[in-house]
DNA sequence: TTGTATGCGTTATCAG
DNA sequence: CTGATAACGCATACAA
């Protein structure tokens, strides 16, 4: 037992200062005591060097103070930055978070729902793509960028408005003819409609275009076939590459450079995301921001709203376009 | 209140199972109970969908089976590869992860170990900077990066070596004078020892060197006016360079090529940290790659040790060099 | 306003 | 091997 189990209690304090155990409960949530006790109270404390024990609170109230994150990982750039949000808009309300990793697994995501319930957070958030995935019914689950049901609030950028951004800024910068290409779950979710928001602006627009979207599973090399299968007589049919992701995008560059093509000269290129070299540096790409922290504030503030059921079933939040020198100004 | 509050209770279980709180208490902890009992038991739990409820046991045991990392951020790509892996290695225990954000902010450090005991954490894993940092003797701590005393175990990749291995490969490449720039906390923490083992092998090897080493607060221009000093007739009279990070050899790479410089065909470059593009593509530089995941593991290790002070107080992981494209092969 | 007493869900001790 | 029961630290309903 490597811990020290002789932490005082608040019945120590109490004690030591002469009240009853109540009295201290009261002084320390805050409630209405007398000016005299309240301070025989806090010296105890001071004296003692008394810490609060969050594990009976929570076995008391059945609030722990604590809400599940359930994302696939921090790696991902992305990722990191909601994670971070997230954290501090916890933290501002003096809630805690727990991670849940799922890499992706689709079996994780429900063992999570399971472990979180055992460990009695006070709600979830949670990024996922599980098909099949069951929303507890007596926690409050918020998720990000998918739909389930008008009872689940759903926070998302505006991925569709991102797409139209992408086709105007394309078309603004002398594109006549361009492409959208994107990887991802054939789940329906809402960064799905980057790819409708761009079709819809291209039509408008009169912009020729063409839509690549791969599976998962799909081999990369499938995009560099689309490439190959668009060089003319040494040049690229296409001036203006709007990506799913800011990963995708660059990528796409990496294979664009090697093919003899140059960025943004020969062919422009738009991601979607709003990474930044080392998070805090440079944007790695051409892109459309999303703006995480507000995200990030919206579903803290819906996880933990009273009620849930007067929540918008679909919070869409704005996004903006950011060069990352990938176009032409 | 959202939640649900009849979840049901050991007793329930008993009642359903017709046997006493005891032994589904034992069931469940996986102790020795009679065949029919233990079927009784999990049928009856699997009929009311009995949760396990964290807050009575660890109220009972004082164990939370929570881990506290209190770190920096999760926006630095070293940062979150870090989060990731020791969450990964964390979950394979059966623990959870307790995310502390200080933002360098050193009060917050010192904030989060208050917080940290209040909501019983069994451990603390801390990446710090705040000189006067306390550490608590009541609750197992390991540090990453810097050294206490010996008491407390520290954690670290092979700083000293990673700067040898830099001074060697940028010998082995053609290098005649080079130079080591960093900017951090004044603090001597073991990565202060990327210098020092850059310095030890440049000696060895008869290679011309400079040091540069600024304060966190120094501005960034104070490294690019050091690069303006070493250009001569328009060249640089550096042809290698070995930085603190690799955000720090990314930025001077930013610089050096605005200023008219190729990298590596005039001047290479090797960063330290192995970040990676998104995560899991290529390395950003050339670079001395941290093991992580190591690093994770033996953070765990070493907290989760039943007797810490059998733990060696200084944990050196071994380190590699990585190319990033910022070096001639 | 303050004191007292009960119970939250669990583990552990002790009898049987 | 199993059953009954007493804590663990706290919040709160109720009594004073």
């Amino acid at each position: 037992m490597a811990k020290a189990k002789n932490a005082p209690t608040m019945a120590d304090v109490a004690r030591e200062a002469g009240v009853a155990l109540g009295t201290v409960s009261r002084v320390i949530n805050g409630q209405q005591v007398g000016e005299e006790f309240r301070r025989k109270v806090e010296e105890a404390i001071q004296r003692l060097g008394y810490q609060y024990n969050n594990s009976g609170r929570a076995l008391r109230t059945d609030r722990t103070n604590t809400i599940a994150l359930i994302i696939p990982n921090t790696i991902n750039p992305y990722f990191a930055l909601l994670v971070h949000h997230i954290n501090i808009e916890l933290e501002k309300r003096n809630y805690r978070m727990l991670l849940c990793f799922t890499e992706y697994d689709r079996d994780r995501e429900t063992e999570f729902i399971q472990m979180v319930r055992q460990n009695r957070a006070d709600g979830i958030i949670a990024l996922t793509y599980n098909p099949n995935l069951t929303i507890p019914d007596d926690i409050p689950f918020v998720t990000i960028d998918r739909f389930f049901s008008v009872s689940v609030p759903c926070i998302a950028a505006d991925n569709f408005g991102g797409g139209r951004i992408a086709a105007q800024k394309l078309a603004e910068f002398g594109c006549r003819k361009v492409a959208f290409l994107r990887t991802g779950s054939s789940l329906t979710n809402e960064p799905s409609k980057r790819k409708d928001g761009f079709v819809s602006a291209c039509v408008e627009l009169g912009l020729s275009f063409e839509v690549l979207a791969l599976e998962d599973e799909a081999p990369y090399s499938q995009f560099e076939a689309f490439l190959q299968d668009h060089v003319v007589d040494g040049k690229l049919s296409l001036d203006g590459l709007f990506l799913g992701t800011d990963m995708l995008a660059w990528q796409i560059i990496q294979s664009l450079q090697r093919m003899g093509f140059r960025v943004p000269e020969d062919v422009q290129v738009i991601g979607f995301d709003g990474i930044r070299m080392f998070g805090n540096q440079s944007y790695v790409v051409s892109t459309i921001v999303q703006p995480v922290q507000d995200i990030a504030e919206a579903c803290v503030s819906a996880v933990l709203s009273r009620h849930l059921s007067t929540i918008p079933s679909l919070i869409c939040l704005p996004v903006h376009y950011a060069s990352g020198g990938t176009t032409k100004e």
